[in-house]
DNA sequence: GTTGTACTGTTACAATACGTAGCAGTAAGC
DNA sequence: GCTTACTGCTACGTATTGTAACAGTACAAC
């Protein structure tokens, strides 16, 4: 059950290129970044095959080049390793994290009441 | 600003029973998770040594012993790392996150906009 | 149809990180 | 002094990560 290998701070850095800029070759990857972190394109390509391996993109060909697309979002990846924080340090307990998150300001109780409700309401039209 | 080093899996089970026992020597440490996880006694010191080094516990001399204890309550840990993902994955949008754990039916919206109400509630008696 | 060219497939290797310890040193108590 | 109970320092195999070269192959252009 989605016991996936976690991402490394490189292959975060390319899924990042992959969901912002949409399908892409791997020289397109290595030039998107160049700034950011220059690499050999080979070495794009291990980082590519690498991510494929642990289920996070996918590749088709084209022509006779493999166009690589993130296969979940982002939101997705971050909520599933939540999912693990989650177990790891509040036993699970969704309240213990919330609370948290207030305490240490991330997010106040106006704005957390007001996203609740908003994500709520918009819930009901299902 | 608290950019430290994640926690490995052992670390994070050494971290939890700290944060269950209390302030305790290497070797009570070693006897708690004799069941979970044997490990010779070099070897509890050496993942409390590190986890000093990562800034999660501290320690204080009491008469030729080492006791440790953790420095943040395990929710300020995961939040802290929430905080990463956030930036991460979600471009740091909590909205986008809070909406990602519905959809994943990690917590309902009925449930969500119970514990803001509830944390709001709390939150007035300052 | 030979020769580049543009890709992919395979393999390698150094640097860390992790789990696991051993051994040396030292202070305390007997 | 000798033993005990600790800590300090060092080591080492395995896995992961970042980095990449080299080999093979198919299409493209002569």
């Amino acid at each position: 059950m989605s016991k996936r290998k976690p991402l490394s701070e490189l292959e975060t850095k390319l899924m990042r290129y992959l969901w912002a800029a949409g399908p892409v070759s791997s020289e397109q990857v290595r030039e998107g970044l160049a700034g950011e972190h220059p690499m050999k394109e080979a070495t794009v390509r291990t980082v590519l095959r690498r991510l494929e391996e642990k289920g996070y993109v996918a590749h088709e060909v084209e022509g006779r080049t493999f166009i690589y697309r993130g296969l979940e979002r982002p939101e997705h990846v971050a909520v599933q390793a939540i999912r693990q924080l989650l177990d790891r340090f509040c036993g699970g307990s969704m309240e213990q994290l919330l609370v948290g998150m207030v305490d240490q300001k991330m997010i106040s109780p106006q704005e957390l009441n007001a996203l609740a409700k908003k994500i709520a309401q918009r819930r009901k039209k299902d």
